[in-house]
DNA sequence: GCCGTTTTCGGCCCGACTGTTTTCAGTCG
């Protein structure tokens, strides 16, 4: 069993011993083991077997024989009794926001309900609001989490749904059959947010089947929703959507065009083809069926590739990243879509934690895997103190990492790790560490992460104190909020991109954690406006090693050129093309 | 349940908000 599997299982012992009502710091035991465990490297089998694994500080006797229970039977009965005292249902129920253990369990208790299905019916019957504990307004929270749940909970995150695509398509990749294979849909696109995941793959015909069959079997799949000659669906373990769509191989590329989207590009691409008195569909190019089109259109072209579509089309060759109709058709009419910065380009990031706060690695394993990914720099910021739940670092602690960060910098040939910081903005606009302190670090990134519910009013100017702050090189992931109006904070957002452009600071933006994908239209203004942007569809960035390269940051005015602003592959493409 | 010790039990993260109730419990970040 992976290392990730036994932390989610760690964790949902510790989410079953909260709903049971146990003692609180004993669930907490758990969800920490699960935390401490995600950030060890060693191998699992090793440290159970030579009994290291108790070592570990956070890791005791219980969750130790969780861990090896798990590690050597792929079960624990520990967990197996907990999890049959509650129904399946009631863990999306705790998805719920406002949704705790103590009302989950009462309401599991006192009116057996048990799924979000079960939690509406009785919301709505008004049956709820009778309780002990519970009015009308809970009632009408109820429904509008439920309501929220289901518009957003089917969305992933980038890096999750890159992770979970791998394995299939690796094994799909190289079937017998197989003739080519790539991945399609917002994946390829690099969205921040992934819906489900599209494989598109060619194949001979007398293969078909067996591809199929394979793909519907393999050992990553839970449940298969369909499974046809063309094309198979199935749910993944990891929960997201995954199909497969098999053509010939004649068909390939524009089946990938097709698949690839957006559905803004397409319609673009086929009211393009029309123009040339063809049809455009996922099997290839068609003339048009109409006597006035058909004296007009020429035979199309013969496409073995994506670009010869474009190519048939007059255009220059679109990548996948750009194609959400934002004007990249024009561009690419004119051969003006500039060459786009890409994961080699990157130098480093900037918004990223530690294990002296929440993060997952030490500072050494952060600086190594910024090294192995070719990077020149890594940037850490952990929390500050008022962010307690994160055990964000006081006075004392920076100034023992700051020591620790100059050990390590001395060691390093062609690499540097900057010292910087995640303050907490403070409801009144001040931050969390002194100016003499903030004055100590080599760049501050500012972040809220209270008091969401300000007005409007207030919480423009909490942000604009800040941001005046001559410490203050960044905003933290302050965008991923504001984009909505509804569940995020309200802030004025012309008013702070203007403020950071006089300002010359830059703002971070994340994807909504929500699951909601960034408004553009701001980032096209911030951009307009010279502000330097920074993106992370992580909302919450904990980055561990594998996350590193999601979590980017900038550096302070004067020794980070605008170029070595760096992003993920994909939105760094897009904003160095609305750049242009 | 885990840790750390002033070694065998006390402390463990906290402030603010919400909706309920009328002083507080639950949830969130």
């Amino acid at each position: 069993m992976d290392k990730s599997t036994i932390c989610d299982i760690l964790d949902e012992v510790g989410t079953l011993l909260e709903l049971k009502g146990e003692n609180p710091f004993k669930s907490r035991a758990f969800h920490n083991a699960a935390r401490v465990l995600a950030g060890v490297t060693d191998d699992m089998s090793t440290l159970v077997d030579g009994g290291d694994i108790r070592k570990i500080k956070g890791i005791g006797e219980s969750t130790a024989k969780v861990i090896s229970d798990l590690v050597k039977t792929g079960k624990s009965p520990d967990h197996e009794s907990l999890k049959k005292e509650f129904p399946s249902g009631i863990f999306d129920m705790l998805k719920l926001q406002g949704m705790g253990p103590k009302k989950v369990a009462f309401l599991y208790k006192k009116m057996n309900i048990s799924s979000i299905d079960a939690l509406e019916k009785a919301a709505k019957a008004g049956t709820l609001g009778t309780q002990e504990g519970f009015g009308k307004k809970t009632e009408e929270n109820i429904l509008q989490s439920i309501d929220q749940f289901r518009k957003h909970s089917s969305r992933f995150l980038i890096n999750a749904a890159e992770k979970a695509a791998q394995t299939i398509f690796d094994d799909v990749k190289s079937l017998r059959g197989v003739i080519r294979a790539e991945i399609a849909g917002s994946l390829r696109r690099h969205k921040e947010t992934i819906g489900d995941i599209d494989i598109v793959v060619s194949a001979k015909k007398n293969y078909v089947k067996l591809i199929m069959d394979l793909f519907t079997s393999h050992a990553s799949v839970e449940r298969i929703t369909g499974h046809g000659e063309t094309k198979s669906s199935v749910v993944l373990i990891s929960g997201i959507n995954c199909d497969l769509r098999v053509v010939d191989d004649a068909e390939f590329p524009f089946a990938l065009n097709y698949f690839t989207g957006s559905k803004e590009h397409n319609v673009r691409m086929r009211s393009l083809a029309r123009e040339h008195g063809w049809t455009l569909n996922e099997y290839g190019f068609n003339i048009l069926d109409t006597a006035e089109k058909r004296s007009k259109g020429k035979k199309p072209i013969k496409c073995s590739n994506e670009p010869d579509i474009y190519k048939a089309l007059g255009l220059q060759y679109v990548e996948p990243e750009l194609r959400e109709d934002l004007g990249e058709i024009e561009f690419a009419k004119t051969g003006k879509i500039p060459n786009l910065i890409t994961y080699a380009d990157i130098k480093g990031t900037f918004h990223c934690h530690t294990n002296y706060s929440d993060g997952q690695n030490t500072l050494l394993q952060m600086a190594e895997g910024a090294q192995k990914l070719g990077w020149d720099y890594l940037g850490i910021a952990d929390h500050s103190k008022a962010a307690a739940y994160a055990n964000g670092l006081s006075e004392d602690r920076v100034r023992k990492q700051i020591k620790e960060i100059d050990a390590l910098n001395a060691k390093f040939k062609n690499f540097i790790l900057f010292k910087g910081t995640e303050v907490d903005i403070l409801t009144n606009g001040d931050l969390d560490f002194q100016n003499k302190q903030l004055a100590s670090f080599d760049y501050v990134v500012a972040s809220i992460h209270s008091n969401f519910k300000l007005s409007e009013v207030d919480m423009t100017k909490r942000i604009l104190k800040a941001l005046k702050n001559k410490h203050v090189t960044m905003l933290g992931h302050l965008t991923g909020r504001l984009l909505l109006d509804r569940d995020g904070y309200a802030v004025n957002q012309i008013e702070i991109i203007n403020a950071a452009a006089d300002l010359g600071k830059a703002i971070e933006i994340n994807a909504h954690p929500m699951r909601l994908d960034l408004d553009w239209r701001m980032v096209k203004y911030a951009v307009s406006k010279g502000v330097m942007i920074v993106i992370n569809p992580d909302a919450h960035v904990v980055a561990g090693l594998n996350d590193v390269r999601y979590g980017v940051g900038i550096a302070r005015k004067g020794w980070c050129k605008k170029n070595d602003v760096l992003n993920t592959k994909s939105l760094k493409k897009i904003l160095n093309y609305l750049n242009k």
